[in-house]
DNA sequence: CCACATTTTGCACCCGTGTGCAAGAAAAAA
DNA sequence: TTTTTTCTTGCACACGGGTGCAAAATGTGG
């Protein structure tokens, strides 16, 4: 208690007094364009700089409409790839002065309470790079305008309203798809997601239909309720089980990479089996796992740094907005297909 | 640009009018003990309900010393654990009010500059999940006094201004040794992270030491500069393939399960070895990955949930600081040790 | 019904900075 | 040197809500 009342709070007004200025030169100095003198500023810097001054972002953005601060909304700590993702998106938006309020969404049921929250620390924007969303929620979260701008990340929203940002699913599907028809593999089975959200089945469509039109036959799926690697491991498990052998497929081809480790373990582990000569597995994202010689999964890269500084630009008010979900990635072929 | 500028914000003085009552009350009807009638605060919150008011947290915390947010720095994004206790860290806060920003202190030689920027926010307490820091640095930054508690979640730091909120590693070691010996492991071999701050060295000591005690040699042991598996898988093939094969340890005890699962991937990837049989594998922190059938880690868990709340005690001022650096987990006894 | 205790409410002032405008200073033109 | 023009600087007011105290309302006992 007596400790906490000795930190001293360096402001504006200190500054001032000993620098011999008023108070809006010395916020001058910290504003780019600002109309102050070069040697005004020196001055203040070097006073702020003794007395260990920083300007108060949180009295900063009650003044104006910025907060430099963005919400990242997150339901699903199971797959890595929200660990790659944080990690970049946390380390492009501070370089850009954005901080980040981390925001966990994993038992609520809908984003709309974390929005209300984050609209309460008047975040610039709110990005979304979970999963159990749905355009209706987003648009019911819109409606009550209670953030600026809501982008959905790595994903593909259908709510006007919403920015994503995010690579082109077709395009990748497509090209995995190619990939595994040049392999010559005969009888592919998806491995999806949760199915309730019509956003997130993009990846299994495009696979389905571009299958059909190459082969004239729609390949099976399975699709689990999170993507949880244990999940796939258990649906994987379960399928093989139920089939006869002589109907089992050559090749899994899985949403994301967190599903097809949890299929790659349930092959190995459940049935003895060998990848790829058995069964084939790929994958998408390219977890840094996905890499381990465990593994070695055959996996689509998204571009997340550029996805990343587009999502910069979106901040800035830069961006143009088609461009935004149309990234290319590239599919990394390792040894599972 | 048009947009944003429609965005509506409902103040307390929206409310108050419509409800005919002050700013303050309506004020007092978010506050959970405040002088206000039972009668009064229904009514503010009805109306707080449907105009869609929300107290704004920035402007709060600007006159109060309390602004609710919890700075979460953080410097090592490869290593699976961190997303789980970003998970734990996240939801529980939330749960107890606070929010947490995340910062990435990844490229960033100390943590000085990330602590400067959280303190610009006014936070409650910065959180420590990383591990490049030194005690000198947090010396410093106490120092300047620009945030009120620092804490280091889940390592043990020897500067007392700095409170340390992890479980009793040398206690944990000691189970592990225990654990080794009574397996009948001859030739451990210890696999540490980066050597640099003496705060990291506890488990490490703690092995080498009950095993001198216990079997009168000192094990080797191995370091790698950051807590990848990369790193650890080139560390082990480098070790194993300079040393005849007659020298070869029958156990590798990892400080952590980043470690092991790198150690793991060479033993067997490099070498052909199996484990347990030829070579053992033992981890720390039990990440969800390690109960993969590719690795069943025997593993150490630490109460990541328990040590939260040991946080939010002492975000509340509530917490009886010696206890929170002796929290007992428990070894999880898979298949590889 | 009055005096007094207790609860509830209103208010002045403060937190640390942003914005737009007007006054003042310096530089350029006459 | 005087007059303009252009930079700089200071200031009133605003942002949305917290704190402590005093006034008002309500309740209690006689």
């Amino acid at each position: 208690m007596t400790e906490e009342q000795t930190l001293i709070t360096v402001t504006a007004d200190d500054v001032a007094e000993l620098a011999g200025v008023s108070r809006w030169t010395v916020n001058r100095a910290y504003k780019a364009n600002a109309s102050i003198s070069a040697k005004a500023r020196k001055r203040v810097l070097e006073v702020a700089e003794q007395l260990g001054y920083a300007p108060d972002l949180m009295a900063a953005s009650l003044g104006s409409d910025r907060s430099n601060l963005v919400a990242l909304l997150v339901d699903d700590f199971a797959n890595p790839h929200k660990l790659v993702m944080m990690e970049r998106l946390t380390r492009i938006l501070r370089q850009n002065g954005w901080d980040t309020l981390l925001v966990n969404t994993l038992n609520e049921n809908d984003a709309s309470a974390a929005l209300m929250n984050a609209s309460q620390r008047r975040v610039d924007a709110a990005v979304l790079i979970g999963v159990n969303f749905n355009d209706k929620e987003l648009a019911t979260a819109l409606g009550a305008r209670r953030v600026k701008k809501l982008i959905v990340f790595a994903r593909f929203s259908e709510n006007p309203n919403t920015i994503s940002i995010c690579c082109d699913d077709k395009k990748a599907m497509t090209e995995i798809t190619n990939h595994v028809i040049a392999k010559g593999y005969q009888r592919p089975v998806f491995l999806a997601g949760p199915q309730t959200h019509s956003a997130h089945l993009m990846r299994k469509e495009t696979f389905l239909k571009k299958w059909h039109d190459a082969k004239n036959f729609e390949p099976d799926f399975l699709s689990v309720t999170s993507y949880d690697p244990q999940l796939a491991y258990q649906c994987v498990t379960q399928h093989f089980t139920r089939l006869d052998q002589s109907r089992w497929p050559d090749i899994l081809v899985c949403e994301n990479d967190a599903l097809a480790m949890g299929a790659v373990d349930a092959i190995r582990h459940e049935f003895g089996l060998r990848i790829p000569e058995d069964i084939a597995v790929i994958g998408f994202d390219d977890v840094p796992q996905s890499a381990s010689p465990q593994y070695q999964l055959t996996t689509y890269r998204q571009p997340i740094t550029a996805m990343v500084e587009g999502l910069v630009q979106v901040l800035k008010g830069e961006a143009k907005i088609e461009e935004l979900s149309h990234y290319s990635g590239n599919l990394v072929i390792r040894n599972s297909a």
